[in-house]
DNA sequence: CAGCTAGTTCCATTATTTGGAACGCAATTT
DNA sequence: AAATTGCGTTCCAAATAATGGAACTAGCTG
């Protein structure tokens, strides 16, 4: 180390031994396909020697398990803290009562997200019944900028911060009406900053659209968003747009309570 | 190899420099009331100049937070990674269509949970509807000894293993129907050996009584187990037994899936 | 405003990580 | 069979990164 500056090809945070685990811990995480060791090497630039021992490390600590097939697999151990972690999230804990009464208002499914460098991690969700995979959600990370909560908690971004976001972000064309450059998601977030409450027209995924409003700390320094969602066949647009008064109460509501129960600095 | 898990009494693990980054992430875990930097460092072993960087660190990584009044919260990345975790673990989607007909079968909720040290972790659930908290389970941990999917695990440990846990275990009186000592817990374990299925007669939660069936890996390094799940006032005791042979069956499905799909080796 | 307590920073010493190279083991190939 | 190649694992001197005692600062409190 010490030379070569310090480019890379692929991830690479790389800050102190901590940092480089965690990146050993992200790459397993990303990748779509199983990892066995040598795939590994080539995504985390380290030298075999200290990958090795990393990984090791890492299954150790149950934070990686190895396969029948020698490729490895996030640890149970995630999601044990995971489940603490949500429990005693203090946020979603002030929240929560508001987005069930958003739901008993809507009848449909409400969810809370929080911005995360340039992705939404949803940290709730109300819904009516529901027969498939619960939680589906919590916990999912979705990119920002064809989300109705991604972009409700852009739009409250100071402007400093939301340019560097939008710099890194990489645009990606889920559905036809995806927002799939800078130019449009700026006018966009203008729009909302404007009205106060963002659309989803089924920019993430076809037949589903939803109203988001922002909720952010007094600093802007922690950003997030509520959102009601609906399949578009069942419930318009315009039906849709008539809940944006609640959804912004809810945001609202929200952020008071953040400000009584944290102080005044919250 | 690998093994040597399972330790796990108090805190200091110390193994390495991950180790004790991951100790201190465990005390904010496990603490049920919010942590100071004093607090913190009365629990984990370390000097204050060491525990400040460990902690900084670890903010700096996101697995933390600070909350207003200082205290710390564990961070929203870990609701991400597990979220990841969960959806590419493949024991869980093997199980997956098994817990669906089990589910169909009795009509009640069905869990899954794996063996991880002295308690179980929940990694999957299926019921019908339910108003309340999604993902109540999922992640959530819970002591071996007063819950069916626990004691049905522990019913697949080699003779040696078993012992080093029970050795290891703190009891607690949930119920009056608790299991609250080893010798207790032995017997019941002999009994689930004869017999391939556990119950839980309301030994966690007064009210609520379960069956489960042991589902383990060839080499029994790992252990799970699936059980059924039902409110006593709506559901007897002798009804629950008839569900018996559904789990057992779900168990065996289950292995012969990994046997098949993860080679003989597993 | 003096006296605490809780949190933060410094820096010489020390222990841990580093990473190049070699080893062992299977599966392929010759 | 012997040779080759690909993959995972182990070693160890060199170098970097973690340690921890002590000094410093900010906020309370009486």
């Amino acid at each position: 180390m010490t030379k070569s500056g310090g480019e890379n090809a692929t991830r690479t945070n790389a800050t102190g031994t901590l940092g480089k685990a965690i990146d050993v811990l992200e790459a397993v995480a990303a990748s779509p396909t199983p990892l066995r060791f040598t795939d590994l090497l080539g995504l985390v630039d380290q030298p075999r020697g200290t990958l090795h021992r990393q990984v090791s490390n890492l299954i150790e600590e149950e934070l990686l398990t190895v396969r029948a097939d020698h490729s490895y697999e996030l640890g149970i151990k995630l999601l044990k803290l995971a489940s603490l972690a949500w429990s005693a999230n203090q946020f979603r804990a002030i929240a929560e009562p508001h987005l069930r009464h958003l739901h008993e208002a809507t009848g449909e499914t409400v969810h809370l997200g929080v911005l995360q460098g340039v992705e939404v991690i949803y940290l709730d969700k109300v819904e009516g019944r529901q027969a498939v995979r619960m939680h589906s959600q919590i916990g999912n990370a979705s990119p920002v900028y064809c989300t109705g909560v991604g972009k409700a908690a852009l739009s409250a971004l100071p402007d400093a911060e939301l340019e560097k976001r939008i710099a890194t972000m990489i645009f990606h064309r889920h559905t036809e009406s995806t927002l799939a450059d800078r130019a449009a998601l700026r006018a966009e977030i203008d729009e909302i900053r404007r009205t106060g409450i963002a659309f989803d027209r089924q920019e993430h995924e076809p037949g589903i659209h939803c109203v988001a409003a922002p909720i952010h700390s007094r600093d802007r320094s922690f950003v997030a968003g509520v959102s009601v969602t609906a399949p578009s066949y069942r419930i318009g647009l315009a039906r849709l747009a008539e809940w944006a008064p609640l959804v912004t109460q809810a945001g609202h509501a929200v952020m008071e309570d953040m400000a009584a129960r944290l102080g005044p600095k919250a």
